[in-house]
DNA sequence: ATGAAAGCGCTAACAA
DNA sequence: TTGTTAGCGCTTTCAT
């Protein structure tokens, strides 16, 4: 076949010293452009340009470009990613926060958001809030002095203030689950409103008149949507909307146990409870169990959130379902609609629809 | 009170030009360093010094201090974590790689990871390799490019081949559930062999001789370990160990239905099955229901990691529970112990306690 | 008490 | 076909 003159000078190896700092317990510093271009002798560009795959554009010799990325491949050699974003300003990284990965729902989004980023060759930077504003805040400045190209977001707050300076600053931002209506910051979110609007005319129209609401954070889009939508099913029924009914203010196991005990006790009329978070419906599941309430004999109940398990609960729940995995999806791909045509207007809001899963948690009863 | 020269030619404001491109579509360049300076007709340097608050040690006068500083808040100057990492060779990063983050357990472990790691004030790089060896090889590339400081890593694979560069870099790594026997890489796991003794005891005692196991993917040290416990603790008994009877090759839920449905037709022998994951449960629970068989009364069950859900299924379910907030909080704990002192040999391997928690799946037999 | 300058590793004009 | 050079934004000697 062709044979390669070999001898040229310029290709052969030089013997450069090995860096210093190799003793025992120091870091072996990484290869850089610079190392395998002095053994080479040949300039930096050069290496640059074969290892960036411009070999061709630049019409550097085969000889070149063969022995370039052979010693490349030798000396294990991977370009500083800071280095290349700090003179390119691109990090190739997006910011995700979350309030609480240890909640299954949040995580499915996680899950699909690194996956849907990996395909866009970026990575993720995660911050979990633990549902605080204090840490939220303080994980959107880390975002930033790190200078990731785009941001999720699952804000906790019930208030946009602190993301007034990312968007001045035009960073694209995705807000996914609860989001803020009055603002034009692009967002993926159940369709809130027709889901509890759904679950609460299924039970109206199995006969239940009293139903209780286990609500989540108040001011939460997530939560106000829902209330209204139990509000309006009740109102388009003729049915009274009693205040006392709609109880309180955490998307947790906790909130869930504690307020259905308060519910048992101080208002026997009920006779269904809708809880808005899978988490509120274990906390309710307990409480019942400790009063001994039979679902769905004594008391009907169905949960927002469905989760794998539901079905093979000692009563299987009915819930309403959230279409975790394509908000997931959603919020990648619009995100990077914007990151790569910034010029462009963003888009409003994407509402995804809920699914009705009936199951046997709720009982036709007789008024 | 003390009254501040405020004539000082020196820092009065400079009319700087602002930076040309702030054109609609362009994003606003961040605030340098160099910009505070110019304005301030100081150097880099002592602006530098002030804000990474050397400024006592350099002996700044209070003067120029608080201007800087006053300005650096106006302008919302936040340093370039890119630049700063170059020069400072840190970036203030880990790597987090999770085979599936819509896994409970390991949602549990990021969840504790991210808080960890924030609380040393570093941030995480988050990789999700779909339980999918490429992509785990892929997603350490990408973190080594990333110049991470350490790695909190579920492996996924059966061998730690593609380990050996970043073993040999000496970048910190922290091995999380599944490890390594054999290699001396530092490790915290469930003691996966005592949970799977105890359970499976748990069954012998209440007179099961036919025990199957749904076992998870094989090579991988949980489920090896688990596979052993179960083994040890039937020759213990002296009972026969039926290697048909330990079925199965992935820890997810349509291997735990479809290998359950075989057993159901092929060996109408076995009183009890253990499933070695959560989702595994599930999905033998779903083949358990179509088959219309009772737990506990027509069969036993019994499975590794407890869940919120566990005590509230049909039958609430006998589990082992891993401890997997505590499997997160040593990881991070083991990894900035070597990052934090390089030059000391890392601790081997750390085996946590299962806790064993009887509910009602799992019925009394007489032999 | 402050500044000048070098340099981290890389890329991209501009030269040749 | 390849090299020279400037510079991304920051920190840190070494001067003064």
């Amino acid at each position: 076949m062709k044979k390669i003159a070999v001898g040229n000078k310029r290709l052969r190896q030089k013997q450069v010293p090995p860096p210093a700092a190799s003793r025992r317990g120091q870091a072996k510093p990484h290869t850089t452009l610079k190392r395998i271009a002095d053994q080479l002798d040949v300039s930096m560009s050069t290496v640059s340009r074969v290892l960036s795959g411009q070999a061709r554009r630049h019409r550097i010799s085969t000889q070149t470009e063969t022995a370039v990325s052979n010693l490349a491949r030798q000396f294990n050699f991977v370009p500083n990613q800071l280095a290349r974003g700090l003179r390119l300003k691109k990090t190739l990284t997006i910011g995700l926060v979350i309030p609480d990965l240890s909640n299954p729902f949040f995580a499915g989004i996680a899950h699909q958001v690194a996956l849907g980023a990996r395909q866009h060759d970026y990575s993720v930077l995660l911050c979990d809030s633990h549902e605080n504003i204090d840490l939220e805040v303080q994980a959107l400045g880390l975002l930033r002095h790190r200078h990731v190209e785009g941001l999720v977001l699952c804000p906790v707050g019930t208030s946009a203030a602190h993301l007034e300076d990312l968007v001045q600053a035009q960073l694209p931002i995705v807000l996914v689950d609860r989001y803020f209506p009055d603002l034009s910051l692009p967002y993926v979110a159940a369709d809130n409103l027709t889901g509890a609007h759904e679950g609460t005319e299924l039970l109206i129209g199995n006969g239940h008149r009293c139903i209780a609401c286990l609500q989540g954070v108040r001011g939460t889009s997530p939560n106000e949507f829902r209330v209204r939508g139990y509000q309006q099913a009740l109102a388009r029924h003729r049915l009274p909307v009693d205040a006392s009914l709609i109880v309180g203010d955490s998307f947790g196991e906790q909130s869930g146990y504690i307020e259905t005990k308060l519910l048992l006790r101080n208002r026997k009329d009920v006779t269904a409870i809708f809880a808005f978070s899978n988490l509120l419906a274990l906390g309710a599941l307990r409480a019942l169990a400790e009063e001994h309430r039979r679902i769905p004999d004594d008391i009907s109940i169905i949960a927002f959130d469905d989760q794998p398990y539901a079905a093979y609960l000692a009563t299987p729940m009915t819930t309403v379902a959230q279409p975790f995995s394509e908000m997931g999806d959603v919020a990648v791909k619009l995100l990077f609609d914007q990151i790569q045509s910034p010029e462009r207007e963003p888009t409003g809001g994407i509402l995804l629809p809920t699914n009705l899963i009936i199951r046997r948690s709720v009982k036709k009863i007789t008024c």
